[in-house]
This record gives C-alpha cells, structure tokens and sequence, in this order.
RNA sequence: GCUACUGUAGCUCAGCCGGUAGAGCAGCUGAUUCGUAAUCAGCAGGUCGGGUGUUCGAGUCACCUCAGUAGCUCCA
C-alpha cells in the first residue's frame, strides 16, 4: 500500500474536508487518540475497533464499567492534551506470527482475533503515536496536532455488539465527531439541535396528531387532525391508484393460522405474529396482507385478457416488533400498508415494475422528497429455487436499468419470498426509512396455487409484484411531519384558514366567512376567545396554520379580509372572494398535479 | 431483545448531602374589547411511571417491573 501520507498530500485540496480521504483520515486519526485517552485514563479497558464514519468517528471499548457521561468529558480532556503534544503518528509492519504476539503482549484479546482473520502471509501494519499503538490499516495525518482541540466532542456511548453480532458480547461504542475548525463543529452541533425541533413526536404532540399510551407500546392513536392528514393522504392515494388501473379490496385483519403456514409466514415469522385461540381454533392477526389478495384472486377463475391484474388494498397489519426498534410512528406494532398485489405474466413485469416506479416517483417528488433506492438479493432464510431467484433478480435488475435510475445493491436483504427493490427516505436527522418497495414473488402462486386461463385455452401459473408506495402510512405522516416541520401543505393541514376577530363587533362578521369557506369544503377554525389580537396570532403560527384572516372594525365596513400568511407574514387586505379563490386552489393544487 | 440513560401537575422543567413537593405555560374565574408572535389578577391542579425493600422518615437509596430515549441487533 502507497505509504498514507502520500496518499492524501497527493490530493487537491489536501487539507480540507472537500477532500473525502483527508476527512476520513482526520476522523480516523480522531478516533485512535479517543482511543489513546481511554487506554491512559483506565489501562484496563480493552480495544476493539474504530472507523470513520459519516459524520465522525466511533471507537468500541470493552469496559468493566459503564462510560458514563463524566468519564466521556475526562477522556475528551485527555484527547484535548494528546492534541497539544503533537505527537507523530509511525506506521510499521509485522508479520502475522509477530503481529499475533505483539497483541497478546498488550493484552488486547479483540485485536488478536482481528489479526488471526487476516491471511497467513499477511503483513499487518500498525500505527504508533506517543506510547499508543493500534492495529490499522491507515492512513493517518502526521501528527496528533492536526487534531483541533476545539473542533472535536465525543457525542454519546451506547452498546455495540462485537463484529455486529447479536450472539456476541456487547461491547460500548463511544461515538465522536471532529472538524478543522471550531466554528464548523459549532455549526454542525447547532444543525443537530434545529433537526431535532423537526422530530415528529415532539411536533406530533405539539400539533396534537398522533399519541402512544402505555397500553399499548408501538400501537399510534391518531387524534383528530392526526386523522385530516391520514385521510387526505388517503384520498390523494385513491384518486392515483384508481387514475393507474388500481382497484381496491379489503381482507380481514385476523384470519385462520392454518393461512399462514399455507403461505409460509408461520415459518418464517411466527415470533413476530400475534396469535389467539377463539373457539378452539388458532388465529393470527395478519402480519402482511398477501394471503387475503390471494384468496381474493382465488376465489374466481382468471382470463389472461385481465391481465395485469392491480389489487389495492389498505392493509392494517399487526408486527410484534423488538420493543427497542420501535420509534414514533416510523416503527410502530401497528401500521396501515398502502399494499397492492400485481397478478401477471412474465413478459408484463418489466412493463409493470415501470409502472409503479413511475408512480412512487410521482408521489415522492410531489412533496418534494429526496429518496434512493436499494436492490436486496436472496436472503439466507428463503423459499423456493436458486434458479428462481436469479430469474427473478434479472426482472427487477432490467427493470432498474431501463428506467436508467442509480441504485445500491443490498445483497442477502430480500423478502423470504422473492428479490425486492427498496425506497428510502431519510428523517430529519439523516436517517434513511425504507417506504416504497416493489417485490417479485414467484412462491405465492405456487403455495396457493393460483392460475388463469391463456389464450391457448391452457391453465398458466401468474407472477405477483407486491407494492407499497408510502410504504406504512404512519411512517410516511412521520416523514411528511419532519419534512414540512408540521407546516403542512394547505391541502394537508388540518386548519387551514384561521379567523381572528380583534373584538367582539367582528364576531358575526367571523362566523358569516367561516360558514362561505366551510362551504367551499376548506378547514376553518374562528378564535372568538376575549384576547388580544397578538395573543391569537402567535397561537394560529404555533399551530402552523397556513392563513390567518385579522378582522376589525375596517374589514367588517368594508367587507374585505386582513389576510395573514403563516410563512409571509401580514399580506394586507384582499376581497374576500380573492382570498377564497387562493385557498380554494392550494386546497385543489393535489388533484392538477 | 441487548447496553446505557431517562420517567416529578395537561405541556416544558426545578427540587443540594433522604425529613412528608415548586415554577412558567396551558386550564378555570374575574377584569380588560385591546389591530398582526404571549393583558392583568385570583383559583384550582401532582404523593413524584408502578411495586417491593432499607430507614424513625424516600421524589431523593436498593432491587424488581413498565414505558420512553440513543445506539446495536432486527425490520415479511
């Protein structure tokens, strides 16, 4: 390997953060004194690894002691000083033999079995820097002192499992971020902060949406206004579907366990299903929506001349999720699949795969999201043949390649049924959520042996495409809340005009326009509480309502409105039928798209 | 599920070494009818997530349990 100095000095802008080795590299070097300061503090901790990562760096130690908050501030100290001694960082190399001993002198059992992986005739290099050595693979800056001692903070510890497995021990990460310059750690901290006034439970409960209740952990209630988003979403999602050949059915939410082991979920997720016993007879709450679509499509004898076949459906399915997954309404126990079920012929999979790319495409961008996607291949735990598999993969891969669009591979992430190609959209914090997902699915037809009758008069086995393009309809309001930080788009807010009479002489002139824009079908909402006008208007911009109407004495005479927009501010006086033409067409504005 | 942390009025939070709970906002009552992000005054409201224990005495200590948060694992 090219000595790692070189390396980055080779770089244009060498130094800076536009340079992805060099950040990695200082987020590295970052993490191996976080290391250094936690061996000098407490000697007994041992090593486990350290990368870079996106937004810093991590290291995970085996400690007989819980690090706590004060012993995270202590060892950034100690980083701090590590920083002023400058010291140089030594690359050197042992073979495997002597590396092997080199950890076990330093009684690191972690690096051992790190190094005991690597091939026999490997030659393991190592990083020196002051009286800390560490196994690495490099590059590293020169000295210690590049470091700022300003510019770095070790963020949180939480566990980790050792090499990523849950059968292992579990280890305590302690993550960290650094920078160039104060300034920039400032305004990365600060940027963390304002993403987190966006989380959507803090908004959800602010906005009065959505809540849990302990008797029910992972089960959302949605509240009122919870419910005018939901719905809304809903019709949106109703007059696409219908608009690209969709037609919808609903299945029951509880069906014979019998079903399930039929469709091979009992097998594979059992663990996660949730069961009961009424009149002798097991039953399980649905955990997806599959086996309802297909006895749906059993229940009648099929000609090729309706293929494709879309069948929608709004699924409310029941997950026993690991209580620690679940998160607001992203991972929650109960949630509403925007499911459909495509019944085809091979040759209508391209066709189709493209179709529905195109319609989660045109969802997505119409609230202005940023998404990618992930193509996930056979995972250990499948049914049906390898050749199936590949043959399927192959579809949704041209598929990928003719809509000319980039994807990452996922290998071994697959639904147990077939290969599937992924939508994810990222929270306020950067954290990507899987929403939409295209799956292909050769093992249906065959368990429930569905089929449709040719043009040769013979009977031929159908292909199914499982889709959802919100994915669970909770999670996308999740999504949709921190997007818009609960400013939502006026044909999704659940008050839309506020009326605000400045005194008790505009009150009937109030309820006059509440009632002409109720008629116009729009959300409205009067304030008629005995407070200054001040005091409404910082409670209708708290509530995001998008237009605020201010009415005294000179509306009512003149029979107009002081319109106020939440994003705008005051925007004067307009005739009243002005304003309802604007907010009658932002209420439309979903159905020109 | 795992590791760590958190859990006090509707909300946001305070409560030092253990001695029987405080504030602001919201709510209610009264006064005020006042033009674009909080009018004034008064009243009411928690036994401190739940349980067990230690103690003369626990919100404050210990253990168990429930829920939440971060991350890990998982995510049909």
């Amino acid at each position: 390997m090219p000595a790692p100095k070189e390396e980055f000095f080779m770089e244009e802008n060498r130094y800076s953060f536009e340079n992805p080795v060099f950040k990695d590299t200082y987020r590295h070097t970052s993490s191996h004194m976080l290391a250094q300061a936690m061996k000098r503090l407490h000697p007994e901790v041992k090593l486990a690894i350290g990368p870079a990562i996106e937004h810093g760096f991590y290291y995970d130690f085996d400690a007989p002691f819980p690090i706590t908050s004060e012993i995270l501030e202590e060892v950034e100290t100690e980083m701090r000083k590590i920083s002023k001694e400058k010291l140089p960082l030594e690359r050197f190399t042992l073979p495997r033999d002597e590396a092997i001993r080199f950890a076990q002198e330093q009684e690191e059992p972690y690096k051992v079995e790190l190094i005991t992986d690597l091939p026999e005739d490997a030659e393991i290099s190592f990083y020196r820097q002051g009286e800390f050595v560490d196994l690495c693979a490099g590059p590293h800056l020169d000295t210690t002192g590049r470091v700022k001692g300003n510019a770095f903070k070790l963020t949180s510890a939480t566990g980790a499992y050792w090499r990523g497995d849950s059968s292992k021990k579990m280890l305590q990460r302690v993550y960290g971020t650094s920078f160039m310059k104060k300034e920039e750690l400032e305004e990365y901290l600060n940027k963390i902060e304002e993403a987190k006034k966006r989380d959507h439970r803090k908004i959800g409960k602010e906005l009065g949406l959505f809540l849990f209740q302990d008797e029910g952990p992972g089960f959302p209630f949605f509240l009122p206004k919870g419910m005018i988003v939901k719905n809304k979403l809903l019709e949106y999602w109703r007059e696409l579907h219908t608009k690209a050949g969709y037609s919808e059915i609903s299945t029951p939410i509880m069906l014979d366990q019998e079903l399930w082991h039929r469709s091979g979920h009992w097998d594979n997720y059992k663990n996660n299903m949730y069961s009961t016993v009424i009149d002798e007879v097991d039953y399980s709450l649905k955990p997806m929506n599959c086996p309802g679509a297909m006895l749906v499509y059993k229940s009648q004898p099929h000609s090729y001349k309706e293929l494709p076949l879309r069948m929608a459906e709004l699924g409310i399915v029941h997950r026993h999720e690991l209580s620690g997954a679940l998160h607001g309404l992203m991972r929650v126990r109960c949630f509403t699949q925007d499911d459909a079920h495509l019944f085809m012929r091979t040759e209508n999979l391209k066709d189709e795969i493209k179709g529905i790319a195109a319609l989660i495409n045109e969802i997505y961008e119409h609230f202005g999201f940023k998404y990618h996607m992930e193509l996930s291949t056979m995972p250990e735990k499948h049914i049906g043949t390898v050749e199936q598999w590949e043959a399927a993969t192959g579809h949704l891969q041209d598929a990928l390649e003719e809509l000319g669009v980039k994807y990452i591979v996922n290998p071994g992430d697959g639904a147990f049924y077939g290969p599937k190609i992924d939508f994810h959209l990222e929270d306020s914090l950067g954290r990507t959520w899987q929403c939409g997902t295209i799956q292909l699915d050769m093992q249906m037809p065959e368990r429930f042996e569905l089929e449709y009758v040719g043009s040769d008069g013979e009977k031929h086995r159908p292909v199914i495409l499982h889709r959802t393009a919100f994915g669970s309809i909770e999670r996308f309001i999740g999504i949709l809340t921190e997007h818009f930080a609960g400013a939502f788009p006026t044909w999704l807010a659940p008050v839309q005009v506020k009326i605000l009479p400045i005194t008790d002489r505009a009150a009937a002139y109030a309820d006059q326009l509440k009632e002409k824009l109720e008629a116009r079908g729009l959300r409205v909402e009067t304030d008629h509480r005995n407070e200054k006008i001040g005091y409404k208007i910082r409670e209708a911009q708290m509530e995001k309502v998008p237009y605020m109407l201010v009415l005294g004495d000179k509306e009512v005479e003149a029979g107009v409105v002081a319109v106020r927009s939440r994003s705008g501010g005051d925007l004067g006086v307009m005739d009243y039928e002005a304003f309802e033409a604007l907010v009658a067409e932002e209420n439309e504005k979903r159905l020109n798209k």
